[in-house]
DNA sequence: GTCTATATAAAGATAGAC
DNA sequence: GTCTATCTTTATATAGAC
């Protein structure tokens, strides 16, 4: 793997872990085992341009494992208990939430740069949209669907807080 | 009112706003108008005391907003619907959500200092115990209105960072 | 593309005068 | 109890050699 998509990696686990303000550079650095003129070289504009980055392949791989479940299961109930048991699963294993959330990331949010603030609430539209889909097949209409989806978003979310805490 | 609570006052607001790290000593000795020494005098440990105060003096605010509410309506259902109504009200008026919650202050927990996270369990548990004892006055088992309880704290502590990051 | 060395700004914290 | 001045550490960021 190249050293860009290291760092990606690497940085991506740690953001979640402490929150944006909660890792300097020079931890993550630490970490991938690279320098400062490197990280420099692959992200010119420093730290708000590798988190932007890191939420956007955050995106993609919640977008995948969330899709590849609600593909493979019958109804919206059963495969979010499937979700929320390889939540369960993974952070038993890893210590961290890895591939299904990215509200440890987003709660200093309110005051942070524009561009973090819609990266996140991008990832949450797409998150509702997989409940919402499967919400339909499952015969609920789309209004009813986009509530509920809203609501379970908030659910887990909330609820994966409420875990980091105790 | 005296320098200290004027303090904790300002404080508070402003850790609801960006977060435990999103906000330098700096800016709320400038939003208090008092100089570094007055803060340490009063915290002389620094933040990581004057925001375990604040948690403190939060918890029991929303302890005893909730606690009204709840005392006054007659089942769950309803004053849940109000408190949040109260929620909304306080947010189109202020631009902060005041005192109902402190899921702004909590994200970067889980790598925080022990007593500041403590802190933050302790006014979550103290939610749930509210939500509880009402629902069990509505009729419901103890063990379900712990269940209940919860999920209520989730979905709303959930609904609210859903609602700050867009 | 990666490194070291450096610049610069901000953070949290302390000392001592008044 | 409040102030100013200072210390120390850390943060993000840049410059230029290799």
């Amino acid at each position: 793997m190249d050293t860009k998509s290291v760092m990606i990696d690497i940085a991506t686990t740690l953001f979640k872990q402490k929150g944006y303000l909660g890792v300097g550079l020079n931890e993550i650095l630490k970490a991938c085992n690279i320098s400062k003129g490197s990280l420099y070289h692959h992200f010119p504009k420093g730290k708000e341009e590798l988190i932007i980055v890191c939420l956007h392949s955050l995106n993609e791989r919640i977008t995948w494992n969330m899709g590849v479940i609600f593909q493979q299961y019958p109804s919206t109930l059963v495969a979010t208990q499937v979700m929320i048991e390889k939540v369960v699963a993974d952070f038993e294993q890893k210590g961290t939430i890895t591939g299904y959330t990215i509200s440890s990331i987003v709660s200093e949010m309110g005051s942070l740069s524009e561009s973090v603030r819609s990266a996140c609430d991008q990832s949450f539209t797409k998150i509702q949209e997989i409940y919402s889909e499967k919400l339909v097949a499952d015969g609920y209409s789309e209004e009813t669907a986009h509530s509920i989806a809203l609501m379970m978003t908030a659910t887990i979310e909330g609820g994966i807080m409420l875990c980091l805490t105790q």
